[in-house]
DNA sequence: GCGCGAATCTCATTTTGTGAGATTTTGGTT
DNA sequence: AACCAAAATCTCACAAAATGAGATTCGCGC
């Protein structure tokens, strides 16, 4: 859980640089950040040169190279849920002006990995890649209370402030049974928790093994909803949990791939 | 250029091993490919898992983790030939039925970085992410024609071999004075040098030091085309890239990503 | 609780990475 | 074209950090 000091460690730390306000760096600003010497980060910087990690681009600077596009293109190409979830979530698009997100679980960690819009102005956005906040909203909640006692306890644990601010209880035990409450209903309903006026839809999504492996959530506006669409909807959006849940138990990533030679 | 054995290396090594036939890769499978002890690919896995790169996926499946999406998402949102590109991208493929292409160029590697359709049944298909060939086409004619001396003469002798089979000439000073004249047609053009049938008409796009960083590119089905309709297309492809040339030249990274928020 | 395979730990060995300083290369300037 | 300063690479003695055989623990299914 802490950082480690090996040397790959400190190469692949030389990648944490690179944000959304600084794609660039020079050698000389790495140095000043990390503190390595010199040889030893020119070092570094040919051994991620060479695997296509950085690439040089202006006279000095250092940009994310070609290897991390392609590394994303391999997992797109052979997602089964990103390649069944497109289809999906053009449909649930299509039913009411909202932002349909396919956010997938990485055990610490929640991407969206696919998003599709039908708001002219929508309110929030999430593109592909854009991390989500663990412990808000309707997707963190559909993940969580669909996990197995022990994986649900832990994450309990981990997030407990968060969890405690949004009322579910206040000890681990009595937040695990409000979520454990929560799976019988259906598709899960948070508003306004991640964005203010937004209310988020989600269901699960589960792998062969019945473990959550991601959520398909609807972002819609406050105002465009009654209670009647809203039920309407989390009806949709279980079904369409539902349905790929079964798509990826009775797939398997050979006949997803060759399908698409 | 051959391979370092270093441990960081053989850890980066790891990754090479996931294609697209093959994302989910066990332990020990690893261990028969790569031939490390199992300690040792152990302490490599956890790195890689630390770090993000790699995910537990079934019992004992590894797959790509979510490190890679996130720095993928950090190039899309931040990378000004991109946001600029999109809708030059659309214009392009609103002309004519065809595949609109942005190409990267990396030093040694072609990535396709965007593509817009518009053609029913396209040939080829080149989503962002897919590499392509590094010698042939238009694509390829647009970086090379327009590199300065130093760098032209050295990717000329790095593929020697695929350039004179294409017919541009033997020696490398030939080639390369074949190339030079190309600069002078404005678009380049290839003829089912990549795919059958298709043909490709391709324009540099320059960063602000006047090095090719870019191109624009267009594949049409040879049949949709007569020799007016080329050089209709070959000058807008050529306004394009001059175009996006400009914007890259007079825009900022900062510029972009405030312009975002 | 038992048993099996998967994953981790221990520790002596030695390979590998490290960094100060010298050196070469590169790109920009008269 | 020749020059200069900054950037990048090289050399080599030293020490730390990676390695792997084997023992141990973990974790799941029965």
């Amino acid at each position: 859980m802490s950082a480690g000091a090996g040397s790959a460690e400190r190469i692949l730390g030389i990648l944490d640089l690179f944000s959304e306000n600084r794609l660039e760096w020079t050698p000389d600003e790495m140095m000043a950040e990390l503190g390595y010497t010199r040889p030893t980060l020119y070092r570094y910087i040919k051994t991620l040169k060479d695997a296509g990690f950085l690439t040089q681009n202006g006279p000095h600077g250092l940009t994310l190279g070609p290897r991390v596009v392609e590394l994303d293109f391999l997992m797109r190409k052979s997602d089964a849920l990103l390649l069944e979830g497109g289809t999906v979530l053009k449909k649930l698009a299509a039913r009411h002006p909202s932002t349909a997100l396919l956010v997938r679980w990485y055990g610490n960690k929640l991407l969206c990995v696919a998003s599709e819009v039908s708001t002219p102005e929508p309110k929030s956005s999430y593109p592909r890649g854009r991390p989500m906040p663990l412990a808000r909203g309707a997707i963190s909640r559909a993940i969580l209370a669909h996990l197995p006692r022990r994986q649900m306890l832990a994450k309990i644990h981990e997030n407990l402030a968060d969890l405690r601010e949004l009322g579910l209880g206040d000890t681990v035990d009595e937040i695990a049974e409000a979520l454990r409450q929560m799976r019988k209903g259906g598709a899960l309903v948070a508003r306004g928790e991640v964005t203010d006026g937004v209310v988020g839809i989600a269901a699960p999504v589960f792998d062969a093994s019945r473990a959550p492996v991601a959520v398909l959530c609807m972002t819609v506006d406050r105002d465009t909803l009654d209670d009647r669409k809203l039920q309407e909807l989390s009806d949709v959006i279980w079904a369409a949990g539902t349905q790929l849940s079964d798509a990826l138990t009775h797939m398997r990533v050979e006949d997803v791939v060759l399908g698409e030679l």
